[in-house]
DNA sequence: ACGCTATTTCTAGAATATTCGAAATAACAG
DNA sequence: CTGTTATTTCGAATATTCTAGAAATAGCGT
């Protein structure tokens, strides 16, 4: 990851549709939505999602696959994780303990230690 | 940390220019830098810089503080460290394993000094 | 007071982003 | 082929951002 890539990354996502959007996506992995019905979802006209689709899509955010007549988005995680890294290993240069609290606030926030979650 | 804190400051972050002016003074912790010096450094004229570091004040990812004629310019790595939280917090919905990456991701980077650096 | 240095604010033009109506493209059904 | 649905591309108006010259502000030394 590059300071080019993360700038047209970090520029994808600041944006309120485009960060909404995206936020949906994740929220409905792994299954994504259609374009349309995001559309719905955020209340935007479809041309105007489109053309947030495809910026983030450029910045390699989402991925996209057409599903006979509707286009299938999903959320890339794994560019998202990408740039969370690229982001955090700026702070770490030297100083690990300032990265010591984010690494303690994603364990307590990711690590459900114990209940299963109810959505399937 | 809302939706329009997280833009604001993603939108700060999503410039060239202001990206490095970050990255920079995030490796002169603690010590910051002085406006000038900082322009210096990034090969930015003087004015232009001031605006940059005044839009990555008012999203809170850098302070300052008069020090007699000069201006030090800080990072601000708390709110650095909610807006990564924030970040990572819509992709944890539900579904734990695909933070664990990001979080081995950073304990690696970030790893301190009691255990050697495995580059595996 | 004056000059010198450091930084910001004012200002305006150029570049880029946002929005959406209308037209175009793609897939399918009859 | 024609019609319907799903989505994108085109085009143009509006809004925002970026840049930097010039002027203004703040502090210090004499």
């Amino acid at each position: 990851m590059e300071t080019e890539e993360a700038v047209l990354a970090l520029a994808a996502l600041s944006q309120p549709t485009r960060l909404e959007a995206f936020r949906t996506l994740v929220r409905h992995e792994p299954d994504g939505l259609a374009a349309g019905d995001l559309a719905r979802l955020l209340e935007v006209p479809q041309n105007t999602l489109s053309a947030h689709l495809s910026i983030l899509s450029r910045a390699r955010l989402v991925s996209s696959e057409r599903h006979s007549r509707s286009i299938i988005y999903r959320a890339n995680l794994g560019e998202f994780r990408d740039i969370a890294v690229f982001l955090l290993r700026d702070c770490c240069g030297g100083r690990p303990e300032v990265c010591q609290p984010v690494v303690e606030s994603l364990q307590s926030c990711c690590a459900p230690k114990r209940k299963e979650k109810a959505r399937a």
